[in-house]
DNA sequence: GATTGATCTAAACGGATGTTCAGTTAACAT
DNA sequence: ATGTTAACTGAACATCCGTTTAGATCAATC
């Protein structure tokens, strides 16, 4: 038996992505085998090498594709200039983003260890470049007189960690809808840069 | 060979859990083999099966140690009434906890996953007992009318991670020492749950 | 100084791993 | 109808995995 009917080549190259993705999220890249991916898009193992160059580049392909994203995406944004408009903005910006791939966040913070050193670097790099996003923003704030952070490197790393921290529990069908979400984080981020309570 | 000189049952024991602690922090618990623990603490892989009766309970126990710690060390503190300077308290106490285990606090997020179904259930009722223990704490504070805060389940959620995070960056030799840190993270924290400033 | 038991080694076990590859099939071009 | 090729199978590969086990070594005991 070969192929079955039809050409399957431009839809058996997303699936192996996608079963990689759900392999990787669920039990860790380690842990996965290609027998396990391939099986899950319903094709022997060998197939997978037609479209990756081996497992690593399978990992690689998803962290570098997810921050190219989140770059771009970003990009793409017209930001406010007011920095309590712009910091608003932010924050609906990641929890957006960052609600809407509950794997890919994962595995981009799990499984970063499992990248060759020159793959690792290259998504620090870009990760790098997301954090001097958030840092500027909140510097501008700051000097602007809009925000009261007693230290804004620490601050910024602190509200990454504030603002991602969701992707562990949010539901879409849970007790808040998205919209509820980003509200309350918006409410809870100006308190915690603060931003006076009457503007 | 087998024995060196002097009985060794006493300090082997606890080389294999600190080496496995190194190891699956660094790497991951899945693509840590019994050869590479065995190695690190200068011995042939089936030694450990004389500490441990699988791979799987030398995770476990480092998990559960871990919490079993973690609950116990809480329960002996003194902690104030008032519930702001029970906040303070339970700041400094989680911060000071968690970033003197790095490597604990991380396999404790991050292989979960890795846990028997029975394993599991007894680590996350251990972690929810936790989480409850903040929830009432916040609690306390906003119907004393101390903090304001939109949603009390929510908050206790994203305190957690706020004062997890520091976890991954926090160096003792690094810019801020412990005690700058905690009285940053008490200054940020009380401002996010509303604490009004002259408190 | 023989016996015992704790501690460990060295080798082996069946099975799983990532990856390669010769061969097969189906779709397409001529 | 024939040839070509993309897409895939099925089997093989060398190696590694967690775990078991028989036996070696040493400290302690009598």
């Amino acid at each position: 038996m070969a192929r079955k009917t039809g050409s399957h080549s431009e839809i058996t190259g997303p699936r192996i992505k996608q079963a990689a993705l759900e392999l990787f999220a669920r039990h860790g890249f380690a842990a996965v085998t290609m027998r396990q991916i391939a099986a899950n898009v319903g094709v022997q193992a060998g197939a997978i090498y037609n479209y990756t160059s081996d497992k690593q580049a399978l990992l690689f392909d998803l962290l570098d594709g997810h921050m190219v994203d989140l770059l771009s995406k970003w990009s793409a944004e017209l930001v406010p200039e007011d920095p309590i408009a712009a910091l608003d903005h932010f924050v609906a910006f990641h929890l957006d983003f960052h609600i809407k791939r509950p794997e890919l966040v994962f595995i981009s913070y799990m499984e970063l260890r499992n990248l060759t050193d020159l793959n690792f670097k290259a998504i620090v790099e870009k990760r790098r470049i997301y954090e001097k996003i958030i840092y500027n923003l909140i510097l501008s704030g700051v000097v602007a007189g809009d925000f009261r952070v007693p230290d804004p490197k620490i601050t910024s790393l602190a509200l990454i960690a504030l603002l991602t921290g969701p992707v562990d529990w949010f539901r879409e069908d849970g007790r808040l809808n998205s919209d509820e979400l980003t509200s309350k984080y918006c409410a809870l981020t100006r308190q915690a840069l603060g931003v006076s309570a009457q503007a």
